[in-house]
Order: C-alpha cells, then sequence, then structure tokens
DNA sequence: TACCATTATGGGATCGATCCCATACGCAAA
DNA sequence: TTTGCGTATGGGATCGATCCCATAATGGTA
C-alpha cells in the first residue's frame, strides 16, 4: 500500500485525509507500533540504530503524527482560546493577539482565536466551541480597557484570564495597563521640561454608550493629578476638559483652554488622536510645538504618531505585554488557589519631539 | 518536523478532569451510547421522548463532547490555519483576520493562527504544527500587498490559499486589493470633481528593505493614469513624485509640487499618511482644502482619517472580503483542478470632506 | 392473523495514538 | 553455568466518540 502510495505521486495523496498511521511507519521500519511511539516522544530505551532507522522512515514518508488520536489518549490539547470583543477602537490593540500568540509557541501551543461578538448568547456559544476542543484555558482580550461580565457558569468549567479587562468582583486574574502610571509619566515628563500650567485634555465618560467607570479616564487623572502633587505644582480646575471623540471636539476644546487668562504651556491629551485635533488648532494660533506649547498624547498609534510634525511624543499602552503576561499567568499559575491577582503594567513614555 | 517532533517532552501528561463521556450520559438517561450519539448528531430515527430525555440530561450534567475522540473517528478537524508575517505597516490589516474568522465561524469552523515570523525555518515549523492538527487549508496572509514564497513541500500536501500576497508563479489562488481601481477610483472622483491637474505622490519602492516590484505603487499609478486617459487629460510627468516613508517626506514632496509653474488643483496620495503631511504643506502655504487644492488619500485608516480636518477622502483596501474570499474558496473550491485563481478585489472610494 | 416496511435502539468494531505489562536479550557477578 | 538486572521491544488494552449491522418495536396492508 505504501509502495503504491509512493508511486502515484502526491495528486492522491492528497485525497487521502489522513495519509500515513503510526502502523505504516513501524511497518515500514520493521518494528512496532510501540517502539516508533518511543520514537516520538523521546523515550530513552531505544537504541540508536532503531531510532535512527525510525526516524528515517518518517522523514522520508512525511509522516505527522494525528493530533486527535495523541490528544484522546493523553488529555493534553495543548491549545488555548482567544476571545475577543468585536469592538476595536485602537487597532494597535491586536499586539495582545501577538504577544499571547508569541508566548504560546514557546511552550509548543497554539492558539485559537474567536470572536464573542456583542450578545452574550452568542459569546455562549463560542465558548461551547472552545470547551468542545479541550483548551486549557481561555483569555479574554476587551479592545479598550473596561469591566466586563463572564458568565459564572463559565468560569467554573475552566480557567479564565482577563487581558485588557476585569471583572466586577475581581473575581478572575486580569492584567490591565496601569493608567495612573501613564498620566503620571506624561505629565512628569512636562514637568521635568519645566512646565508648571500643564492643561489636560482627558477622555470623555460619553464613549458611544454608556459605560459606568472609565478606568483609563479617572486612572490618567490621577496620574495626572499624583505628578503635580509631587512636584508641589497646585492643581488648576481650569486647565482639565473633557473630549467625546468626533474630530472637531478636541480643536475646540484647546482652542477655549488657550484662549483663558494664562493659559498653559503645556497640553497632555487623553489619546492621540485628541493630541492630533489639538495640533490643528496649536497650528491655527500660529503657536509653534513644543517652543510655544508642548503635547504629549498617549496610546502610542505609531501611524499617526509619527506622521505628525513634529512627531508626538506619547505613553504607551503594553498591549502586547498584556498578551504575555496572561498566558503565562494560564499556563503557570491557574491552579493556583490564591485571590486572583489584578496586575497592572506600566505605561511607559515615548519621548519623540513634540515636548 | 523532526526536531520539532523531539522537542516535545515525553512527560506532557496534564491531569485535564475529563468531565462526563458519552457513556456517562447513556448510563444515565438510561439507553445506550449509540442513541446518545445520535442525538448530538442530529440523527433522525430516534423518538422524540428518548431525545427529550437525552437532551436534558446532557444539559444537567454540562456535557460537552470529546472534540479530539470524535475527529478521529469522523477525520474532520474543522479547523483552518490562519498564517500571517508579522510585518504591520496598516495596523488595519488585522480585518483580514476578522473577515476569515467570521466566515469561518458561518461554517462552524474555527480558526488556528500563528504566526510564522522572518526566517523559513520558522515557518516552516509553524506549518508543521498545523498539519499535525489536520487542519483542513491554510489562509496566507501578508499584512501588506506583497509577492511571497510558500515552500513546495507545504503545498503538495496541504490546500494554501494566500490573501494579500501572491506566489511567484501563480500556482497558488489568491485574492488581492485592485490596486488599479483604487488609482483608479481615486483620480476619477477628482476629475469628476472638476480638477484636471492632478498631482499624484506615490509610494517608493523603497519600503525599508528592497522588495522585487511593489504592486501597490505599481498598479495605483496605472489606474491614475487610466483614468486620465478616459477623460482625455494629458498625462504630465512632472506631476508625479514618489515618498519614501519619513514623515517629513511627502510633506517637502507637496510643497515642491506645489511651487512649479502651472501647480495642480488636487494631490491624490499614495496612502493616508502621506496625505496628512500633504496637509500639513499645504496648510503651511496658506492654501485650503478642498477649495484650493483637493485631497485624496489611500488606505483608509479610519483612526488617521477622521481625526484629519477637514476629514479625507480616500480609498479603501478591501481588508475584511479579502479574509471572507480566502476562507470561502479554501472550504469551497481547494479541489478544484482549475488554474488558481488570481482574484482581485475592488477598492471602493470613501467619500469624506477632502474633495 | 400473517407479513413486510419503517422506525428505534443496542452494542461490537473502529479511528490512531499512548500506556503498560510481558518477554527477549545482553552482560556482569555469583 | 546459573542468576539477576537493566535495556530494548512487542503487542493487548485503552482513550471517547462514530459507524454500521443486528434486532426489537411499531404500524399499515393484504
Amino acid at each position: 500500500m505504501i509502495e503504491l502510495i509512493l508511486e502515484t505521486g502526491y495528486e492522491l495523496l492528497r485525497d487521502m485525509p489522513q495519509k500515513y498511521t503510526i502502523l505504516d511507519i513501524a511497518k515500514t521500519a520493521g518494528v512496532s507500533r510501540g517502539t516508533v511511539s518511543r520514537v516520538l516522544n523521546n523515550h530513552p530505551s531505544v537504541s540508536d540504530q532503531t531510532r535512527q532507522k525510525v526516524l528515517e522512515v518518517i522523514k522520508r514518508l512525511d509522516y505527522s503524527p494525528n493530533f486527535s488520536a495523541r490528544s484522546l489518549r493523553t488529555a493534553a490539547s495543548n491549545m488555548v482560546g482567544f476571545a475577543t470583543d468585536e469592538v476595536i477602537t485602537t487597532p494597535f490593540a491586536v499586539d495582545i493577539i501577538r504577544g499571547a500568540q508569541d508566548t504560546l509557541s514557546q511552550y509548543g501551543k497554539v492558539m485559537i482565536a474567536i470572536n464573542t461578538g456583542y450578545d452574550s448568547q452568542a459569546m455562549q456559544k463560542s465558548m461551547e466551541v472552545l470547551l468542545e476542543r479541550r483548551v486549557e484555558g481561555i483569555v479574554y482580550a476587551a479592545m479598550f480597557h473596561r469591566e466586563i461580565d463572564i458568565p459564572a457558569q463559565l468560569v467554573e468549567r475552566i480557567p479564565v484570564v482577563l487581558a485588557n479587562c476585569f471583572s466586577k468582583d475581581q473575581l478572575l486574574p486580569s492584567v490591565v495597563p496601569d493608567e495612573v502610571s501613564g498620566g503620571y509619566n506624561a505629565t512628569k515628563a512636562l514637568l521635568d521640561a519645566g512646565h508648571t500650567r500643564i492643561g489636560f485634555i482627558n477622555l470623555s465618560r460619553a464613549w458611544g454608550e454608556p459605560i459606568a467607570p472609565l478606568p483609563a479616564s479617572d486612572g490618567r487623572l490621577k496620574g495626572y493629578k499624583k505628578a503635580l502633587a509631587e512636584a508641589d505644582v497646585p492643581y488648576d480646575e481650569d486647565l482639565l476638559h473633557y473630549t467625546d471623540q468626533r474630530p472637531t471636539s478636541s480643536y475646540d476644546k484647546t482652542l477655549e483652554i488657550m484662549q483663558k487668562d494664562d493659559p498653559p504651556t503645556a497640553i497632555f491629551c487623553g489619546n492621540d488622536r485628541t493630541a492630533m485635533g489639538c495640533y490643528n488648532a496649536l497650528m491655527s494660533l500660529s503657536l509653534r510645538i513644543p517652543d510655544d506649547v508642548a503635547v504629549v498624547g498617549f496610546d502610542n498609534q505609531s501611524n499617526l504618531c509619527e506622521a505628525l510634525y513634529p512627531s508626538l511624543t506619547t505613553v504607551q499602552l503594553p498591549h502586547y505585554e498584556m498578551g504575555q503576561w496572561a498566558v503565562e499567568y494560564l499556563l503557570n499559575h491557574a491552579d493556583d488557589s490564591v485571590d486572583p491577582p489584578q496586575h497592572k503594567l506600566n505605561c511607559p513614555l515615548v519621548t519623540r519631539d513634540s515636548v
């Protein structure tokens, strides 16, 4: 049978879904199934001669073991589910996926990616798919930092780690950006550059539909205040504004903020898009960046920051690192019976030319 | 492959609490395994009474069938591999993933996502992982439109469809953006608005490392010329410029192009980033958009286009649709013994306020 | 009532690997 | 030579589902 297949070329081979089995290899090499299995799994008690013979046959026949058969017996799926909602506000949030994927492949495991969609029924269905496949756990990632609701039923059945989001009562391990550190780092960079009047155009709570607290907004403000306090610079409420996501909003706010008495010499923007509107407004006022007014953004959307002139100093969200952390925790500590950690990752400053 | 196998340790035993089996369900419901299997697979010849009884037990015990066991017998993995290189120039290219994923879930299948990395050895290894898992096929997606090289050895063993890229001799089915249509649509929009002097700041061939032909650049130029020809507007080589990806490059080129005799009244930019530099240059010349000079971009990077003022009219790359097409073709036509199609998808205009 | 077609159900064989017990072999010590 | 022990190998049992044949139950018709 083996000879037949070899002679007829790959056209036929491709039609045969299962190709060769361990038995084909065993027969061809003149050994038993058990021996081939031992070679495959690097078991010590196989003679070098036999091992070489088997490996040679494996290579020659392009044999690759059937994963389903193996995992049926060993109950090791070597798969992790990666679920996301579909809401993409920051396209760079996909770095979470990359971080998770790279870490998984270090462990020789793979990721099954699914979208949960919006309604919890579709989510339930997606999760069933993952359970059926006996994934070792699930990483649930949100596309922006927020609170989410995972069905309790699911959590009882399989380890779940949250990335860029957290659950209501902090019952699940989660990793999120340390927004406070981000706000602090941005503000401190401006303080260090000698600024003491620092405007802050923060993100609005009204981000599309109403979401209870917006951790990004609250955290960054906290960091802003903390940096000011440390530098003994008084907090001035007049310097704080909120924008919604309409394009002209931050433009208008910047004009407003600059036309007051004692205008700021620096502006910290809640995200890079906001900073872009800010740039336009400053330009229309014939103010130079950073000579007249320094600007710092948030998000580090590289397609935007680097395209601006001068390029935008901003704060980086640790998307890649969140993906890494979530997988590491899932694989190594999912069974720990401790309070689920709520891990926060620093948001470092990315220095460019706007400060 | 052999290296890969050797690396998998022997003691990969992980005790996963293997919930219930089909036999548990059968016993609890007082029926046989076969009957439970029939219920699970919606087989008609099961009495309503029995079916209800079994379903009730399944629900009560939170039973979910073991996928490995099923696919061992049926040889249907219901999985498709999705491989990408890591080079992300346009973050929105992830829409390819979404398109593929959504289509797969319509078929009740899932995606295994992997990064191939840069070197072909790492790629080979990734592919082995997919083969071992008996995926039905592989979608290989590039993050920008280009030619790629898939190992012949792989292609012989499993169906492969390319998205946003193509193979040297067009031996593999592929789906790519119709760059010509994009260039045409952009230029035509400007012609329709009454412009006859249309500058074109095209993408440079020198995109980081040297890549043979840059389909985006060549195609868009072709579309530009085609639209001009159709409108009987002579092609003027003075209006064509190339930028590299340095931030200030398109700024400088715009100044250069506008300071010539008989400057253009409209500029078509090779991508949205280029358009952004163009905006800045026009603003510094005190020219209003679109009143003095109209601008069209390319890519439709929404975080950028909508943040610009006025918002940028641009051309959309059909990322989502490429993902859809690739999966559809893979599932329905992979075995067709015809010349592998090289499918091109239209790049539609997205109208905003800059024309 | 006898007969046949259809529906409903049970259970053995099977998929391709691993696990593990039994056994053959080689070699050193008694 | 015999005994003993570790190494190398073979092959039956097993994982959890599906497939399929055999058989029981049901219902309609002659």
